[in-house]
DNA sequence: ATTAAAACATGATATTTATCAGCTTTTCTA
DNA sequence: TAGAAAAGCTGATAAATATCATGTTTTAAT
């Protein structure tokens, strides 16, 4: 079992803000677990009972909507903590998580993080500050929903792909999504995301290999994103 | 100067877990206000310093998107706060506050109520799960605004209505929106709105009257937003 | 290595929604 | 209370997007 207390990752997310002592007692009761690529960490209507603190790869969290569509609102990535929301209310969960690649994540049970959150006003106070910028971020995504076409769509979430993900040797974002995972992002059929893909690479501001993704031109696609 | 330890709004919000001294504190610093409708509480941009308590009335919370149209993020009533979010971070907020009628409002100084956010856990866990809420929230949100179509939208939105406000004695809803309003929560084009809710009364599923709203068919106007 | 399944791609068409124009009604203000 | 401005309404049309159909390529499993 590793210990948490020597664990880099914790410094990406509000665990950094537990004592060494809180650490070492995590570190007792957490489990450490590998997902594959596709497997769900948890279902929508699941009792999440914990929190999970992703020590590598990314998943996708989303939510099935009326009409029997996936929308995904998050992806979650190393250093992230998924499920804290859980911490707070008793409710199920109202989100889907999916690996988008292997992963390796630490699952640390519910009573034991609360009794932190309980204990030390840092932690609680870290988690509030990331609660609020997250509510930040998805009052952005409401109105980047709800009043841009799906072109400026797309545009914002390669972008956002390019600053949130790392790049690869060659020069592709650091993570492989499939045509349908996109559509699902931003909100639209598969056949739409395909064909506005297909119009960004022939105007050169990205490039397509399979499913690797090379951002090209990010003035342009900022320009799109911002309606000129 | 009213006694905050007497005001029965905050039963409502998270000020009810404060204790009688620190009420009594708040009570000392905090000023109240008339704001008529159409005024502003705060613009985007601007560093608000401070939570307002809805004592009475409503105001939207609205987002200016890239391409000019305004987006409704939320609508907050009696008994609610506002801007607890930017008490946890210390940004200019990104939203803009408008008096929907003529509002009672108290505004605490941000500074005493982190005072209290740090040396009581009952609070700061209270505004915790508020925030979790809203999130969810959020996120529900989110996955409506990019997977229904703009009549789903606004069913759902007069559903929500309904729920959210009270009736008045003829059974209208207690709350009076322009259609522009509408447009902007559903993230629509004022003219579609408007076609769309002369759709509905066609179809008796409500009552228009100037700007009056009577729901008269919940049944078929969920059946409508979830898509059948 | 072969084959089935899944993902990707593109054209044709239908549907939804936005935009523009012109008109009526309501609200505000001097 | 008259006149101006804002809000509401409706039709015509254009633009955006979804859907359906069909073929190709890639991936995965045997």
């Amino acid at each position: 079992m590793s210990k948490c207390e020597q664990c880099i990752i914790r410094q990406f997310n509000s665990l950094k803000s537990l004592t060494k002592d809180e650490l070492v007692r995590i570190a007792g009761c957490k489990t450490s677990k590998t997902i594959k690529k596709g497997e769900v960490l948890f279902e929508e209507g699941e009792h999440i009972n914990g929190v999970f603190c992703i020590k590598d790869g990314v998943c996708k969290v989303s939510k099935m909507s009326d009409n029997g569509r996936d929308q995904i609102v998050n992806l979650v990535r190393k250093g992230d903590l998924l499920g804290e929301r859980s911490l707070i209310n008793d409710e199920a969960s109202n989100l889907k998580a999916i690996a988008v690649n292997d992963m390796e994540i630490c699952f640390i049970p519910k009573e034991e993080i609360v009794r932190d959150l309980e204990n030390n006003p840092k932690f609680t106070m870290d988690i509030l500050k990331n609660m609020a910028s997250s509510l930040k971020n998805a009052d952005n995504f409401i109105v980047d929903m709800a009043q841009k076409t799906v072109k400026q769509r797309l545009a914002a979430t390669l972008l956002s792909l390019d600053s949130k993900f790392a790049k690869n040797k060659n020069g592709s974002l650091d993570i492989l999504l499939s045509r349908e995972d996109i559509a699902n992002i931003i909100g639209t059929a598969t056949e739409s995301a395909i064909r506005l893909l297909s119009e960004f690479k022939k105007k050169k501001l990205i490039d397509l290999k399979g499913k690797e993704v090379f951002i090209l031109d990010t003035q342009t696609l900022k320009d799109i994103s911002t309606g000129f």
